[in-house]
DNA sequence: GTAATGGGTTGACTCAGGTCAAACGACAGT
DNA sequence: ACTGTCGTTTGACCTGAGTCAACCCATTAC
């Protein structure tokens, strides 16, 4: 069954499989919610004229690996992603997904070289930016410049709620916490809050939560027996998101 | 005893506790650590100019606290701070040590209010750096510019460092981590890489590593019959530097 | 001096989440 | 329809870190 999509309108990979499209800020509906945020119809354009390339990139292949010299930021289109870093023994860490309207590759400013992969879970379109024309854009339209330390701001950000949620959470109040922090990015993209399908395996959602996959198994079936959630496979359905809330709200002991 | 100190020449703070100094990053020995980082002579002094306050705080005090409106980020221009974030239910979590040549309150960028509490570990000293002059001055002098997204940048990926330590590691890989990290900051900074004073408790650094602070002093106490390090309340010797990198290097099973 | 206070250490016990193993279900390829 | 693969679920058991409690050691207040 195929999510419950808004903006899915069938993309045809089989066709065009890695065609390069010409991407437009200024018709896409997702300028809300990205990098154009607050430009000016002519400065959308600037911006566009900088954006020359759209790709697709296949469910399970990568955007960028660690260790690729960093060249562009990645705007994700459309499709799912999950960026992780992998140590010498194997393990690996999932340390965030993203979709559509998000920004991917800020990892790689700092030393000019991607610190984390970033694959997609899904067939996916993302805009490149390349990143020092965009530099220089946005010495010239201060909108443009705040907006873009807002979203770097907003990942520190992010990434301190995830340390909260790996240093001090319970089994029970990650699983929550992930589970509404996914319904309120669908919510913001028109989707439904209550009801999606996960693109991310156990295994991924246990490892961006620091725990086993068969931990996150366990959670779901215990919020499905208390009538939370329902599950099947991937296919989630939150049927009490305050009670869910309320999970993270509460000391629980 | 005093830590092992270079810049520390005394600073006097009973005499005048809320001194405000000026600032010049042109005469300021962590220049290169610090933002001005590249800059010319000439640019220096441009950066200078805007930033006009240096302030004391003192040990225990807060720099800024979840909340407040965001105006400044800060530089450090000596002591050391942890920020954290505190949940309703009063748990709190550290989600950094900052030391000298470090920037503050990047975190506020994103709402233009702070989402922390940046707390003085002990008397410390600041320079007020008012982020929206920081942004237009950046507009003009692209190495600046530059040098700021790649602390925003460095900022992330050392978030992702920390969710991959708390997400896989166990307990002597964190301690190991931490005091590795710690080492190198020091040693960046004209110290010792291998003898320091700890500027925080063992429930600050459990805190921050996800662990309560009984775990961390027995930590402590395995490193320290096993010869990697000598404890003695805050003051710590690390005896085998190969070794604590060893703990993290292999797989411990 | 003595007391009070705030870390820090150590031991005994508990338990949340990890480990290991088996079985199941969905889907793709033949 | 059959087979293989991959992800998921569930159970039984184990263990690493948390909890609780006692005690120690430094520092500061009186």
């Amino acid at each position: 069954m195929p999510p419950p999509s808004k903006a899915a309108k069938d993309t045809s990979f089989k066709e065009t499989p890695f065609a390069v499209i010409k991407a437009a800020c200024s018709n896409c509906n997702l300028r809300e919610l990205c990098l154009p945020l607050g430009l000016s119809d002519d400065e959308m354009t600037r911006l566009d004229s900088l954006i020359s390339v759209r790709k697709r990139i296949k469910r399970g292949d990568c955007l960028y690996r660690v260790g690729e010299p960093f060249e562009y930021i990645y705007a994700i289109r459309s499709g799912f992603f999950k960026t992780d870093v992998l140590l010498e023994d194997g393990r690996d860490q999932v340390t965030g997904f993203q979709m559509a309207g998000e920004l991917l590759g800020l990892d790689g400013i700092s030393t000019e070289r991607h610190t984390c992969n970033s694959v997609a879970l899904e067939d996916s379109e993302v805009c490149h930016i390349p990143f020092f024309r965009l530099e220089s854009l946005s010495r010239e339209i201060q909108t443009l410049q705040r907006h873009f330390h807002k979203i770097m701001s907003r990942e520190i950000v992010r990434d301190h709620g995830v340390m909260t949620l790996l240093g001090m959470m319970c089994v029970e109040e990650r699983i929550a916490a992930f589970l509404l922090n996914l319904s309120q990015r669908f919510t913001a993209r028109g989707f439904s809050p209550a009801e999606f399908n996960l693109r991310m395996t156990r295994e991924e959602i246990g490892s961006y939560l620091g725990l086993k996959l068969e931990t996150v198994s366990r959670a779901f079936s215990r919020f499905q027996e208390e009538g939370l959630i329902a599950v099947q496979q991937r296919h989630i359905r939150i049927l009490d998101i305050p009670g869910l809330q309320q999970i993270m709200a509460k000391r629980n002991h």
